[in-house]
DNA sequence: TGATTGGTACGATTTTATTCGTAAGCAATT
DNA sequence: AATTGCTTACGAATAAAATCGTACCAATCA
């Protein structure tokens, strides 16, 4: 029972089941009909595997199993962003941070949460 | 010669690139073996790949070819950090720079960076 | 009842990435 | 000249991830 690091298309599975909580295999292969096509059980197949790995639980009780996240999204971007920073910016989150926002810019709004989230760091310092 | 996206082996190649601007084989070798323990003809393989996606370039003019990158640190990072916003934090920038601040505190000369950063670009909003 | 529908299970295949064994060339050393 | 050492080239094995075909079961429908 042991969790892996999630591959790729887990993610995208998990993403799903992270934004609806707990999803069939029928709904979760709609969400990622709209921009991927590979088939119906390859969905499933890949939703058994990350069963098998305890990236997930499920409810079998129905014939419709129910799949729900056994994994939090914080965990997961937390793990994977401080391994990208180590890997890829030296371990600094600065360069990642501004990476980010100078190659995608954010609105107004959410500029002024960036902002406000650096003056409460900055208090608590 | 059109540039796919590097793998995860090779990216641990490119850093080596990047860092000491070129190098041969061996010399790339040696650095991964600090963390590392595939053989040296694994390494020279990757980097043939690595020359046929044009992901580095070659010179051959000696016996021991000397490779140099041939993509820029900052468009890889550029590349993977849009698809880990993508992958994971459902396209949303904010999302991933509130995540990395929020998990790994930078100093206040690097808050200031980043607060400087923002301010630029409300400006240029 | 028999056909159709919608679901799981799971082996097999395909694709992609990684690893290594081995051959062959060349140059320096013995 | 033979041996050693370091190199590239490259096919092939292995591993990991993703995909699909098909069997099979339940329930519903005509």
């Amino acid at each position: 029972m042991k969790k892996l690091k999630p591959t790729e298309s887990e993610l995208e599975i998990l993403q799903v089941l992270w934004q609806k909580g707990s999803a069939t295999v029928r709904e979760v292969h709609e969400v990622l009909s709209l921009h991927k096509d590979s088939g119906y059980t390859t969905t499933l197949k890949l939703m058994q595997i990350m069963y098998e790995k305890g990236l997930v639980v499920r409810n079998d009780q129905s014939k419709t199993h129910i799949y729900q996240p056994n994994v939090t999204k914080e965990n997961t971007q937390q793990q994977l962003v401080g391994k990208m920073i180590h890997n890829l910016f030296g371990g600094s989150t600065t360069a990642l941070v501004m990476q980010a926002l100078g190659s995608n810019k954010p609105n107004l709004e959410e500029l002024d949460a960036i902002q406000n989230l650096l003056n409460d760091l900055k208090k608590a310092e």
